[in-house]
Formats: structure tokens, C-alpha cells, sequence
DNA sequence: TGTACATCAGTGAACGCGCGTTCACTGATGTAC
DNA sequence: TGTACATCAGTGAACGCGCGTTCACTGATGTAC
């Protein structure tokens, strides 16, 4: 054969993860699928031998994308001493590097309000990855609480990092971004401190 | 004339009253001017007597939309009985109806991803439109705190609240999203009555 | 009063372009004999 | 050892389509005489 043992899906896997990192970067409508190969040096016709059709790779890019973001906070509380998970992950979330990195940063940050408009399989993708760094975000808050309003608080929290993060993107002042990084951590942490109820 | 006095500049409101709705609903990448001009009843030649590009309609949508947004909430908040003025803002904003209706919600929830990637002016109307939001969901805290804390506190209860309300519109499951809203008033509401510090 | 002309919001064909998708083809390698 | 053929990841021309934009034109009305 003229390629090594496992080439192809090598190749498959490299398109994944380079549209993983222009839909975030570029938002969903913005990515084409002649440029997304051309990163790669390869044509566009290669395509369908490794995807059904565009919308197969989005369905597919926005699941990667959600399980990476899974997969870095969850590094990030690991690194974290002992009881300090909780700010590991604020911090690492409303940290400059991620407001600067889209395309390797959180897909909710990048894509929620392309999410609504998109086919259920891209929703399910997407909500399933949330589920998941919701939990995890859930097991860094302090004791306490019902399953129930640990989960709520977690997604509380989750809502509050999401949102300062793209408001810190959207900003045209530097120094006002930066404020609203910082301060949102703080938020961030006394919204998820806040004590347990009933 | 053909045309009564004033009919250009009322076709040119109704072609910017619309986009500005449809730029929220389907994105801004997914808006074409000849779908755009098609609802209204004109063909798509008509547009560049109204607006010398796309882009300066995007600028102008965006301005517009966000402008709404601030009239909206302000109107939410004058309602209001005296002191309730930040509940009634968060009960608007995270109500089952601004989920349902993105077209004439909130901008920042619904554009905030894409307006990252937009020019130097999109991103300059949006961040105008947003702090003038953030004022007036300032001016609804709880009494005290330095003008910065007020304005810090205000920006990260914005972003909470628009965070919460892309999860809620993400969610596939119904029951869910609505336990989101319910949740999210109740955090974003402790968030903005934490005591003020310092 | 009628006729000729000016006005101008809107029309729709045409432009070049890029999109997603298809498909006959390429060409380097492995296998059969 | 050499020759013929199979394999298959990737190529690139071609498809129909919709995009943003331009521009000569339409046609209902107002104005001039």
C-alpha cells in the first residue's frame, strides 16, 4: 500500500481536530470545508472518504471540542493541591490564555449561541460534554448540599464562567477585559461559596 | 413622487428592524440580504439604496439590537415596584419567554460568541450597548459599595445571567432548562446581593 | 386642459465567487505468479 | 527475478446553488408649460 497501517484514520483524526479548532475559532457557518483541508495540505474532495458531510463533521467537531474542554479541567483541577480544585478550575477558566486561545478553549464559550440553532445530534453532543464539566465543577465546591443543589450551583457557576468569558472576549479595551477576568473570578468563587440552604 | 414623504426612511427602519431580529435568531453568518429583503416584501437590488454594504448593515443591526435590548430591560425595570427593580431584571431576563423568543431578546446571549470575530465598529456598538446595560442593571443593586465595586458587581451578574440563559437555550431537555432559569434567578440574585466588602 | 419631462424607490438580470458534494482518475505500494 | 494486477488515500475538474454587489431599467407620481 502506498500509505502506512493507520494513515487514514491518522488523517481523519488531524481533520477532526483542526475543525474542532476553526469551529470554535471561527464559528460553526464560518469554517468551509476546501480551507479546513487545505490546513492539512490535502483537497477538498478527500473529505467524504473520512465524513458523511459537513454536518457530519460538526456533529463529530463540537462532540471532540466539548470533550477536550472535559479533558483540560480536568488536568487543571488535577495539578490542583488538595481543596483547591475549585479555584484551579475558576482560574484556569477566566485566566487571559483562555479568553486568547478560542480555538483550544471551551466549547460553551466559543459556540453556545450557535448551539440553539443547530440539529439535535449537535445539541445532544453538546449538552452531554456540559453535563460533564458540570460534574466535574460540581465535585470542586465546598460540602454540603443535596446532590440536586450541587448540580444546580455547579451549573449557576458554570453560566456565570461562560458568560464573563465571551463578554472578556467581546471587549475592545485590554484593561477592562482583564477587570472583567479578575472580578468574575471573584464572582465566580463567592457565587460557588456561598453556603448550603435547608 | 411616487412614494409618500418618509417611505425610504421607513423602509430602511422596517430592513433594520428585521435584520436586527434575524441577525439574533440565526446568527450573523447566517443571514442573507436576499432572504432578508424577501421578507419584507422587496428584492434584493433594493438593499444598497438603504446601506452601502453587508457589513454596514451587521454594524448597524448590531448597534440596533442591543439598543432594543437596553429599551427592553429598562422598560422591565420602570415596572418595577420601588426596590424591585433587580429582581424584576433578572426575573425578565431569565424568564421562559426570553429563551423562547431570541429573535427580540437580549443580543449579548445571543451574539456574544460571534461578536469576537467581528470588525473594530460591530464590537464597538456592542460593547457600548452592554455597558449601558450593565449601568442600568447597576443602578438595581442593593445600596453601597465604590462606583468600580458596583460596576464590577454589575458586569458579573450580567455575565452570569447571559451565560445561564445560552444553557438554557441549549438544552435539549425541556424540564432542564427550565430548572436552569429557576436556578440561575436565585444564584444571579445572591451574586448580586453579596455584601460589599472593603 | 393636456403633453412632456423629471424624480426616485424599487426591480431583476448579470457579475464573479465560494460553497458542499460527486466522481473518474492518479500513482505509490503490495501481492500473485 | 520480473511482470501484471489489485488496492486505496488522495486529487481536482465539474455540478448546481446561493452569496454580495452592480447597474440599466421600470413605472407611478409630481412639476412645467
Amino acid at each position: 500500500m502506498r500509505y502506512q497501517t493507520g494513515h487514514k484514520e491518522a488523517t481523519r483524526r488531524q481533520i477532526l481536530d483542526r475543525a474542532a479548532a476553526r469551529f470554535r475559532r471561527d464559528g460553526i457557518a464560518g469554517v468551509g470545508i476546501k480551507s479546513l483541508m487545505g490546513e492539512l495540505g490535502l483537497t477538498h474532495g478527500g473529505f467524504y472518504a473520512h465524513f458523511g458531510s459537513r454536518q457530519d463533521l460538526v456533529a463529530r467537531s463540537v462532540a471532540k471540542a466539548i470533550e477536550d474542554t472535559c479533558k483540560t479541567l480536568q488536568a487543571q483541577v488535577a495539578q490542583a493541591a488538595p481543596g483547591e480544585g475549585l479555584a484551579a478550575f475558576v482560574n484556569a477558566y477566566l485566566s487571559s490564555y483562555h479568553r486568547d486561545q478560542i480555538k483550544s478553549g471551551c466549547a460553551g464559550a466559543a459556540l453556545a449561541c450557535e448551539i440553539s440553532r443547530q440539529e439535535e445530534g449537535v445539541r445532544q453532543a453538546f449538552a452531554c460534554g456540559t453535563d460533564r464539566i458540570v460534574d466535574l465543577l460540581g465535585e470542586q465546591l465546598p460540602a454540603g448540599g443535596s446532590p440536586e443543589q450541587r448540580r444546580d450551583r455547579a451549573y449557576a457557576v458554570f453560566g456565570a464562567l461562560m458568560g464573563t468569558l465571551q463578554l472578556a472576549r467581546a471587549s475592545i479595551d485590554a484593561a477592562a477585559s482583564d477587570r472583567l477576568l479578575s472580578q468574575g473570578r471573584a464572582a465566580a468563587l463567592s457565587l460557588a461559596r456561598l453556603p448550603w440552604t435547608g
